[in-house]
DNA sequence: TTATATACTAACCTTTTTGTAAGTATGAGT
DNA sequence: ACTCATACTTACAAAAAGGTTAGTATATAA
């Protein structure tokens, strides 16, 4: 309730920062179900483009909620994967849809 | 878990386009505590400019997340609440809080 | 030697979002 | 006549986000 306070970094503004835009929670959302590679990623996100993906997917290891594994193979083959910062994202996208769905009146 | 499917509109974007951005959520919470004239928001939100204010009020108020009313005084006298929709955001807003919490360890 | 597969980079551009600064309207009080 | 308070508008500018296209690297297999 009125324990946030709204100022220069108050907890709202931190979760915006951390998993704000366009992309980010629909791709912690793919790595929910386990490790994906880029190219599974962007077959699950179709609409998503390349760089746009490898874009997020750095930001997010660089905050730690993904972590990027090199198998050092050619070709390339690299895995992500959700840290347990990033499984704590979780219910946020379930309070998300709970939120999605009570607004299209779907359940209640 | 996987009953949310990655589609052109899918809850999570749809959460996104309704209060996905800056402010959207500081505004909501603020209106949580009850109704605020616009003077009232911006002295709880003191790095919003008065344009985004009046913007973003605009938008929740067409997605009917806010509802205004005008009293039809001189000085002008507008007040904003949150609607039944609007207040189903507060879980939303407090999963937020835990995940920045947890985010920085400073809960379990 | 040539093609393949995969993750990634770089240059460039467009769109969206956010910010700044100035102005409008008007009844009440002086 | 003039000022005040308040919500709001407008024009413009800056910044951030997102998109497109072309290219790089390299072990392996054909």
């Amino acid at each position: 309730m009125s324990s946030i306070h709204i100022t220069a970094r108050c907890p709202i503004r931190t979760t915006l920062e951390l998993v704000g835009g366009k992309w980010k929670l629909l791709i912690l959302f793919q790595l929910f179900n386990g490790p994906l590679r880029l190219t599974g990623l962007k077959k699950s996100i179709p609409d998503i483009s390349e760089k746009m993906l490898i874009q997020e997917l750095k930001t997010l290891a660089d905050s730690e909620l993904v972590s990027r594994k090199n198998f050092g193979e050619v070709p390339p083959r690299v895995e992500y994967t959700l840290t347990e910062k990033g499984k704590a994202a979780m219910p946020l996208i379930e309070a998300m849809r709970d939120f999605a769905l009570r607004y299209e009146r779907k359940m209640e």
